[in-house]
This record gives C-alpha cells, structure tokens and sequence, in this order.
DNA sequence: CTGAAAGCGCTTACAG
DNA sequence: CTGAAAGCGCTTACAG
C-alpha cells in the first residue's frame, strides 16, 4: 500500500462505482440502492478511508462548526459560557472550535483573513469590541459574526448589564457602616476588549455616591486576575484604613482570596469585612458569598440559538440582548 | 456589488494580472515585481478579498494550526497546558485550535473521520488513551498525533509519573501520626480518558502500606472535581475518625476546600489537618499548602516542540517522555 | 517575472 | 438509482 492518502477516486474504483456514488453514501442524503450502498461502505471500513473536510467544503459542503474567539481559558465564566454554547449547538449538530487569544500576538493574527477562524460556519467572540479590535471598524467576515459578553450596534450581541451589577453590589453595600473599597482587573482602556469592571466600578461609584458616600481613589484597587489579588488588597485595606470595611470584589474569585486572607488574619467575614463578588459561581453558595448572578451559561445558550437562527438564513435586524444581574445576598453581606 | 464572497479569480480580473499571479502575491513566496504586486494589493485592500482557508488547503496549502483535543476547560491544569503549547507552536507561526470533549457524545463525535479536529495539520490529545477510545485501537488520523498527560506505547507521549507523585505524598505524609486519608476523582476505569487519580491512590497507598499503615476503603474519599468535595470530604472525615488527620488532596482544588472548611470548622492546618496538595498551581504558595509539583507548562511546551519536529518530517522512533513530580513542602504539612 | 493549464479532493445538478 | 462532467477556490510546476 502506497503512503499517500486514501481518496474518493480510490474508493470508487476499489468498489466499482463512480466517485459521485461514493460521495452519495458518505453524505447519506440521497438515494442509493442498499445493495450499493453496502458495498461501498464495506471498502470504505476496510480501506479505514475518511473523506478530507476541506476538499468537502471547498466543494460547497458547510462546516457544521462555529469558532469560538474567548480571551482565555481557565476561569469559571469561560468555562461555563462555552458550556452554554455547546449544550445548544451540539442540539442542532454543530459544534465550538475555540480559539483562545492568550498574547498580544494572537490578536494580530486575528486580523489576518486567511486564518481557521474564519473558516467555519458563523463565528463567535467572547468579551470582543470588533470596533476596536479592527483598524476599519468592522469585522474581517461574510459568515455570521456574534457578541457574547459584549456590545455593539452593529452585531448581535448577548451581553448583561454590567452598570447595573455594579450599582447592586453597591446598594448593599452601603447599607452598612464603615468605609467602602472595591477590587477590580486592571483593563486596557477602550482596548480590544470589553472593559465590564469598569462598568461595575461606575455602577458601584453611581450606588455609593448616590447615598451621599464617596470612594476616594486609593479606595479602588485595580489588579490582575487571581485569587491572591483579593489576599493582597485585602491586607492593604485593613493595614490602613482599619475595620470594619465593605468590600464589592468585582468577581468572585477576589472574593475567594479575601476570604482566605480574612481567615489568616483571624478576621470575620460580616462582623469586620463586608463581601460582595460577582458571578455567583458554584461554590460561592457553599462559601457563603453574597454576590451578584449573571446568568452565564444562559447568555451562551441565548447566543448559541441566535447563531444557529442565522445559519439558518435569519436576516432580521440585529438583535442586542441584555440580561439584568440580581443580588444574591447570603452570609458574606 | 453582488453578494457573493469574492474569489481569487476576482481579483485577477480587477487588477489585470492572472489568477496565478494574485495567489503568488497572497503567498509572498515567489518573485512578483515590486509594480505588479502593490497593484494587485491595492485592489485586495479595496476589496476586502481575503482567500478561503480550505479551499488554500485543498489544493496543498498548510494549515499551520493544530487540533487540541482535551477533556475540560476551565481548570487550572488545562489552562497551564494549554499556554505551554501555545507558546511553543506561538514561536514557529503554529497556532491550536481547541475541542473540548464536554459531553459524552462529543466523544463518539470524535470518532467520525469527517470532523473538523482531523483538519489540521497535526492533534495533541490532552489525557486521553487512543487504545480505548477507538474500538479499532487506533487513531483515526494520517497527521502526526501526539498525547500530553497520557501514555501509549504506540504514540508519542508526554507525561508525569503520577504513581511517584502520589508516593511522594505517601512517603512525606506517613510521618505524621495520625490516620491517613485520600481524596480523588472518580474515574472511568478504562474509559476513554487517562486515570491520574488512581495512579496517585495507587502510589499513595504503597507510600502508607511500606510503612506499615494501612488506608481502608472508608479512608478514601471519591468525588467530582470541585473545591466543595474537599470541604465535604473534610467534614465526614473529621466526623467520623477525629483529629489529628492527614490527607492527600490529589488536586490542589481539594486542597483549597479543605483549608475552606477547615477554617469554617475552626481546624488549625498542620496541627488538626496535615494536608497535601497536587499540582503545585500559582496560589497555593500563598496559602501555604505543601504539594506535588508537576511541570504542567513545560509539558505543554516538549509537545509542541516534539509536534512541531514531527511536522518538519522527523520520522523517529515514538517518543515516550515522562516528567518526574517533586514534592514542595510548605506550611500545610 | 507571469500566463495558461493541470491539479487538489470533494459535491451536485444533469442526463439517462 | 447512477455515471460523466462541471464546478468549488485555490496552488504550483511548466513554459516562455
């Protein structure tokens, strides 16, 4: 047996047909007679022949697969949008290539037309302001493109109102004595991605100045994403401006690190620190961490249906869905 | 303007050259006068044209990406994995393209020959076994296919000794009194993905009987992977066989719930509760926990270094590359 | 340096 | 039901 891939052309002469009758077997669609079909199949088994994807979709066939564009991978909220996503293409029988930009470089590269991602059926972008992202101000696509936990005019996008979450948190917060402080992710400004602390942070301000309070600049700790952030600006508030204090930890997993240092420092959660985080992940209920609810895989089951919608040739105007997040209160606030 | 996408053929037309000479320019390869290129660029910057991927691929194009095929996102683990690899394939102008396995039936989605995971140019499964997964044995690829935290005689395979982390953990614990006790995840024995847990139970185990201890059934502790099935698996134990106890947490996420727990339930780490991690991620030097280090970026980066000279054609025996775990002592133990 | 042509591995009307 | 043929959008020797 020669070493090159096996093709139609082969599996066509090894059982005696045509190519075009091959190709009516392999996509089961139309008729053939049993006979034939069997024939067929039985060299196709033998031979361990797989037809080659691209050559399929060169020729017209579609892809059944979206790309998936997500900033990392990793954390809860990744993991559980892409869990929504899934759970309803696979209904429809389409499936998530991810594609995750882990460096400054993978954004670059984006922009560049002649890549994978754009080589599927419809794509979608996670956390992504396609305005921004590309000098033209559009996206590099004639498949469907779609927003999650992002916004623009211009694309459907799925998204949840991240001001609004903010000013929840705050509206707790306030209600108890003492000085308020917030953790959030450093991000790049009007940069590729979607800035959502920021937005938490104008709607945490908005809540506490609201109620004649104010947050003071060295009451705002920006950091980057991880457990020990909240462990460090927990030590930080309390080293100097004394307890108690109420903290909105912009993502529960802040919450997470401020509640571990909390303990080390033989603090009490409710008595001396105020929490709210934001996500509501699974095992802030065990934790009991007050926090704010997105409904995350929702917003990636709502995406995926609005994309599988427009496969389908849906052409209405573009759809902006926004979800509003609640309060969760448990032991933490 | 029509709707359709436009083709090379296009742009050969719109700028009078050849539709030979369009692709020798989007190619960049070849010798093109410097005149007849920017003219042919200037139309392509017009257009908005950028050529479809499979259609390169079709008629011999590489893809320059490759498939990873691993069981979760949203772990620690996966997410470490994964930025090793990319990396490396980042270096060489390789990118991966990633599939989560998120459902039972993704996995008999996985043994379609036409699926898109078989596109590119190469496949790194992440902890899985080719030998059960096809009924037939074997992978159904013609690529190079490479597995990261699983073993196979047969494939290349990157690996960590997990028998000899769990040993190390035995072997470190065993001094302490106090009865011994493991948490692991439940795993399918001989399912389709690589059984880390058991192997670490299995070393463990021998660590603890070398000894002259003993570890019955009641003192193991099966669960999913989460950080609440260390905070439950605490209580029972604690309950059932008093203090002082000393507990391998075959996961540093285990590890976390214990400490969570252990401070709800007012415990003192190392005096109540000896406890050994596994994994060794970024925050547990924070919080103190003593545990097994495995290299989990540096095995994402021999893969794809061992793929990417794969690819260049290097046809040498299969390579079998096992890391050693080593044991970092910290507060916890 | 560049055009005309053959080829990549498929699919799908079109006939019969 | 099935073969022969045209076509998908590219690339790449082959000439000149």
């Amino acid at each position: 047996m020669s070493d090159r891939r096996l093709t139609i052309e082969d599996i066509a002469k090894l059982s005696g047909v045509s190519r075009g009758t091959v190709s009516r077997v392999l996509n089961g669609n139309s008729n053939v007679k049993t006979e034939t079909k069997e024939k067929v199949l039985k060299v196709i088994r033998r031979t361990g022949y797989s037809p080659q994807v691209y050559a399929r979709r060169t020729a017209g066939a579609k892809s059944y697969t979206i790309s998936i564009v997500l900033p990392m991978i990793g954390t809860d909220f990744y993991a559980r949008l892409i869990k929504g996503i899934e759970e309803k293409l696979h209904a429809e029988w389409h499936i998530p290539a991810l594609f995750p930009i882990l460096s400054r470089e993978r954004l670059v590269w984006l922009m560049k037309p002649d890549v994978p991602v754009y080589d599927y059926d419809g794509i979608i972008l996670c956390s992504l302001v396609p305005e921004r992202l590309f000098p033209a101000g559009y996206f590099l696509s004639d498949k469907p493109v779609l927003l999650v936990d992002g916004f623009s005019p211009s694309y459907d996008s799925i998204y949840v109102d991240n001001f609004l979450g903010g000013y929840l948190a705050g509206n707790h917060l306030v209600k108890y004595d003492g000085p308020q402080f917030i953790i959030l992710m450093k991000e790049e400004k009007r940069g590729p991605f979607i800035e959502v602390f920021t937005d938490r942070l104008s709607g945490f301000t908005r809540a506490v100045t609201e109620k004649g309070g104010s947050l003071p600049q060295d009451h705002i700790f920006r950091h980057d994403l991880s457990m020990s952030a909240g462990s460090l600006a927990l030590r930080d508030i309390v080293q100097k401006h004394g307890l108690p204090v109420n903290i909105f930890a912009t993502c529960d997993l802040y919450a997470l690190g401020i509640i571990e240092e909390a303990n080390r420092l033989g603090l009490r959660i409710r008595k001396d620190i105020r929490l709210v985080g934001f996500d509501d992940h699974e095992w802030t209920g065990e934790l009991g961490i007050t926090t704010i609810h997105q409904p995350i895989e929702e917003m990636g089951r709502t995406a995926a249906e609005l994309m599988l919608k427009r496969l389908q040739g849906d052409k209405s105007a573009v759809r902006n869905i926004c979800f509003k997040p609640e309060l969760v209160i448990r032991d933490s606030a």
